[in-house]
DNA sequence: CCAATACGAGACGGTCTCGTATCGAAATAG
DNA sequence: CTATTTCGATACGAGACCGTCTCGTATTGG
């Protein structure tokens, strides 16, 4: 038997159909349900207000079908999140700063559209009931990029431009944090082009004369 | 009828008693009702799913106690965010470096209470949904400490112990964003004691060589 | 054609909350 | 004492959502 699981996902918690006879399951309504809920989650519903039947309403789908895919809201929304990810960023790989740089802008590109962001706000206020969904943020979202950090912190370290004496984790947080200061908890803060630069620049410098 | 308000914010919302005879209303009550709230939402439970009823069964009191004294749910959030909130804090006052200091220690000793986390979540993830508590949250605990901050730097600025030519504002953000970041943002992250020390005297020196 | 499955729609009985109303007891002013 | 208001408790009808199930139809493999 193969599992087709949602996504590139094995497992992920609903029966799935056999390869056997009968209508197959319709691709094109899996990405209506999702759709569904971004635009949702974006209009600034929170998830505890997403009923099984107002997602079927808002994607024009019987319930059923819905229940018919995942076991609860919960598995439903960590294929939301997936579906949402973007793939892994490239960076230029020339200097460590130009690295940082890059990584920040696409943060600050991320809080720009405010489907990310609201969608990260629903996941920290249900990080307690939602577990898994948050587990499932963790690894598919904050983890790469975190390790992506370090490995140019560490590029960075080895090659010179950064002090030996600090730990990555701090450093990683003086950059990363003050951008999603800007972009995740004060929104209506303007996220400039240069942003990303001035942080780096200034993290890098210091802020003594 | 006179209306006036509760607490002792002008115009809150919800019809008040007269002077007049009559049982006067319970101070205890007022507080076991919020004392409810805040217990309910430090145990994971979020905002949306703090029904009336609920309320009340958790604060041992009837629903129309609660109806009596507020006009829905905002209201009464609105109140709880400011019961919860603390007395502007003390700084030292010797060196910008000290009382920035001290300005962090205060943000981590706040993370480390679990409450104010889990209701600055909460205030996020509705701030779309309930606009009256996102700016109450602007107004009572943001908007002051952001002051202080800014004018802790602005003295600093001024003794030479602060670059000129740094942006007030970047400056701030570069200090607050780090430390928000493990408290808000990672929840799993270990708050150590020197956690402010570290960042602050690193922010200030500059990650270069 | 036939068996099997998915589809949208919605009925079903159950639970929960809503906001209002009413009750008897308690507390206060005049 | 009386009038008035608050207290906890609970009843009330309205309505949303739950998860399951059943329609009639559509779409596949054999």
């Amino acid at each position: 038997m193969v599992h087709i699981a949602k996504g590139a996902h094995p497992a992920e918690g609903a029966p799935v159909p056999k390869g056997g006879p009968g209508r197959p399951r319709s691709e094109a309504v899996q990405q209506a349900i999702i759709e569904g809920v971004l635009r949702l989650v974006d209009e600034g519903v929170p998830l505890t207000e997403l009923s099984i039947e107002r997602i079927a309403r808002t994607a024009g789908v019987g319930k059923a079908t819905i229940y018919r895919r995942w076991d609860g809201r919960e598995a439903l929304f960590v294929d939301v999140l997936r579906a949402f990810e973007e793939p892994d960023q490239e960076l230029p790989g020339v200097s460590m700063r130009d690295d940082l740089v890059c990584l920040l802008e696409g943060l600050r590109r991320r809080g720009l559209t405010m489907r990310s962001s609201a969608l990260l706000h629903n996941v920290f206020a249900q990080m307690k009931a939602l577990p898994k969904l948050w587990e499932a943020y963790h690894t598919t979202v904050i983890d790469p990029r975190r390790r992506l950090t370090l490995d140019v912190l560490r590029r960075g370290a080895a090659n010179g431009e950064l002090r030996t004496d600090v730990d990555l984790e701090m450093a990683n947080d003086l950059l990363v944090g003050p951008m999603l200061l800007r972009t995740v908890m004060r929104p209506e803060a303007p996220l400039d082009d240069d942003l990303a630069e001035r942080i780096v620049d200034t993290v890098l410098e210091g802020l003594r004369p």
